[in-house]
DNA sequence: TGACAACTACCATTAGATAGGTAGAATTTG
DNA sequence: CAAATTCTACCTATCTAATGGTAGTTGTCA
């Protein structure tokens, strides 16, 4: 099975992500999915019954995903910098690639939030949850090794620096792309630099 | 003229502004308008030809009224890190009344951006624009009269704190409100104390 | 009288969603 | 084993509601 004939459901998940990243959850349809994937509307919703039961399966997908990349570097032998800087590098991810314009997929769906069902919204308030306290155990593990230093408390830096990598790809996105999102990167970084 | 009762065209932009940011522009209609105003929606043509022309006209109107609080800001006889202050308190506006879900105007149309018109998108950028250009000023001053000590250049330093700040709100929204939007400006403001 | 600001009545298009059906693969069962 | 059944992954056709938008009309007031 070659790359781009992945099976149906996964191609309509891709396809989905990138439309949302893009465009948001109310500016896409299953008619775009649909045209994309070359399936006929009716059987797109063979895969998703609902539009709020295709976000709920795009957040499952999106936040194993996710976690597995922070796991990665939770587990790896950096210091807490270190680990911080890798981590805030995966908020560069979506704009890598072509046509360099996507945003984080919980970032997108936090603006139009409250369009949501709330099993999507609980989906995205956890996505934000657990990544703070992913940030949180860098923190703390920076502070212990020495490579960091905070002001405040780990819980309030976490909070911060979590809020300021989605304003960073929120605004990264409609200006300066991926060179802006790394320079407020470096600014982020530099200032918990002991 | 009692205060319920402005003139349409007013009413209108405040339940659209109300509207965009609660819901994002892609989630809100001219139905929503006309109900919520009490006129026909072929009477919401009127006022706006086209939906891009609301935008427009919303977008106008928003950075006339921030930037006016800005300039009352930078007039005024403070110090930088006291204008840090009050600039980052522009960005708990939204959240202060009830419903209390409001985002930034440009920050929502920010993750919708590539479904607005090139002049529509145009203005959203120049608010980024412009308010990074105030803040840099903001924190010249403070590094002037000596509040405010940045690690790097005070244009990176600017874009960050703008980027932090439309951040902090779009997370706020979902999570914690006005608490949480204040926690995270004050470990902003600490981290440029010197 | 004429401009303004609203109205009624449409229109074409699109939205999400459903009903009912089909070819073929997989599974169950006499 | 083979017939019967069920499941998978699509399809065509259609529905209802809502969307942005237009044309032409009416009432009001300076």
């Amino acid at each position: 099975m070659s790359p781009t004939s992945a099976d149906t459901l996964t191609r309509l998940m891709d396809v989905a992500q990138d439309l949302v990243q893009r465009r948001g959850i109310n500016a896409m349809s299953f008619q775009d999915l649909s045209e994309a994937v070359g399936i006929r509307k009716a059987s797109v919703h063979y895969h998703f019954p609902s539009k709020d039961d295709m976000v709920v399966k795009l957040l499952e997908r999106y936040r194993e995903q996710f976690g597995q990349n922070v796991q990665a570097i939770l587990r790896g032998n950096y210091s807490g910098a270190e680990k911080l800087k890798k981590y805030a590098g995966l908020f560069c991810g979506p704009l890598q690639q072509p046509p360099y314009d996507r945003g984080c997929l919980c970032g997108m769906l936090a603006a139009e939030m409250i369009t949501l069902s709330e099993s999507a919204a609980e989906s995205v308030r956890s996505f934000f949850e657990e990544n703070q306290a992913w940030i949180r155990t860098i923190l703390d593990t920076g502070i212990e090794d020495g490579s960091l230093k905070l002001g405040g408390s780990s819980k309030a830096a976490a909070q911060f620096i979590f809020a300021s990598l989605e304003g960073a790809l929120l605004i990264a996105r409609t200006q300066g792309g991926m060179k802006r999102m790394q320079a407020d990167t470096r600014t982020l970084l530099q200032l918990f630099r002991p």
